[in-house]
DNA sequence: GCACTCTTAAATGTCAGACCATTAAATGTC
DNA sequence: GACATTTAATGGTCTGACATTTAAGAGTGC
């Protein structure tokens, strides 16, 4: 592995990039150590802070993980499901928040996904996941849950279904989506949101995954988007009228 | 912003988090400049050094942005689908490479969201998606290409398709799955692969997408599906029974 | 021989101070 | 007014030191 004094490019940012190939190219494996910072940065023939520089770059991307100590030193890390997931919540809810993605491409860009869930989630689900639905169904009743609870609930609901695919990477990917979307839900939930009626389409769905039916699924996916999308169209007119 | 000295996290690490937060809750926006690192060594009365571990941190995801010279500084990045886009393949590639994750299970994951994307494309897919797509099926008719450029080929047909639907939150969540199936295909490519049975199907989803017809579309992908999976399964047993 | 304590060494984490490289604005010069 | 020079601010890098953590080894008592 090799960098180049000269590039206009950061040293740290050379090596990180060096050690990140290797890892993809699979000359670095899992669990394996890589030397200690002041090898590295006899390697590299630069200081042992811009080797930690280069290493904090691969830790933010959970390639690596550090441990202090007399075995110490930094491991490459196997990338969880769990940690892929966070990163691609954040990076999902950041890209829609900086970029002005309006209601309804990201609004359509969820429903497309989570459809292509049903037809398998309809053919797999386990009790386990049916029985989540319906807690997170008689949570969304109370009347005196919270607007912030009862989209946190809005969003498990959705979880469950997702999981009941039976496909982790299915449930990777769309976590991202499913949980980005909260903030932007959260616009119209606190004005014009009906409960009553999310709740019945929250049941429909669970009755006819209970019931293995894929296009009862689908078609109550399609109408809770529908109403989603009018109900977000609406008050963006509201509020275009009043300002 | 605070950070905790006696917190058995390190140091960079609670900095890094804490701006972190204040660009995903919004309290920094885009573009604006955080203080010097000399300053914010101040602020959290730690070490210049420590602080640009943590600024390291952020940059690796994308979150900042950093400038030299008299008006420089590290700055907050608006996220680009680009760049977004570019973090989600290495974290989807890292993820199935690392966790054994089965090419069923990948494939069935990337074939339903893409059908997901199949009638959307279908209605909105431009004249200039469409030459995208003939352009790489010629390629791909081309006998000398070599099995690597033909697999390029392919992610193009089907990003191009994906990005038919002209919906850029669909796309960037996509590319992930498309482009991290690479390496797993490139396992089967060079043995069992018939480049015609493919050909011949990219034709026939390109025509669907020209007659806009997005159950013949649909139809196809799900005939590459079974197709390519059914591929991997022989190689699998063949492999196992030489093995 | 076994269990316990202490020492030691290796590694990461942090700090302080210095210098280099880059950049744009301020200043000077014609 | 246009151009060249200086200057100050800032990130990038280096050096050397010390602190903290951890596991292995050495020593000790029974």
């Amino acid at each position: 592995m090799k960098i180049d004094p000269q590039s206009p490019k950061d040293l740290s940012a050379q090596i990180a990039g060096a050690i990140r190939d290797a890892i993809v190219e699979g000359r670095l494996i899992v669990d394996e150590r890589l030397p200690s910072e002041a090898e590295m940065a006899d390697q590299f023939s630069v200081s042992r802070a811009t080797v930690r520089e280069a290493l904090k770059r691969l830790a933010a991307q959970s390639l690596i993980r550090t441990q202090r100590g007399a075995t110490g030193g930094a491991f490459v890390n196997r990338l969880s499901f769990e940690e892929a997931y966070g990163q691609q919540v954040t990076t999902s809810t950041l890209l829609l928040s900086m970029n002005a993605v309006s209601f309804d491409v990201a609004c359509e860009a969820r429903y497309a996904m989570e459809r292509a869930c049903a037809p398998l989630s309809a053919a797999r689900r386990s009790a386990d996941h049916l029985a989540a639905m319906r807690a997170e169904i008689h949570r969304q009743r109370q009347p005196d849950l919270s607007d912030e609870a009862f989209c946190a609930s809005d969003v498990a609901f959705h979880r469950a279904l997702v999981d009941g695919a039976g496909n982790p990477v299915l449930s990777y990917q769309l976590a991202g989506a499913v949980e980005a979307m909260q903030p932007l839900m959260n616009m119209i939930t606190f004005t014009a949101r009906s409960r009553e009626r999310i709740v019945t389409l929250h049941t429909q769905i669970a009755d006819g995954l209970e019931a293995r039916d894929a296009d009862c699924v689908d078609r109550h996916l399609v109408t809770l988007e529908t109403y989603t999308r009018r109900l977000a169209r609406n008050v963006m007119e509201a509020r275009a009228a009043r300002g």
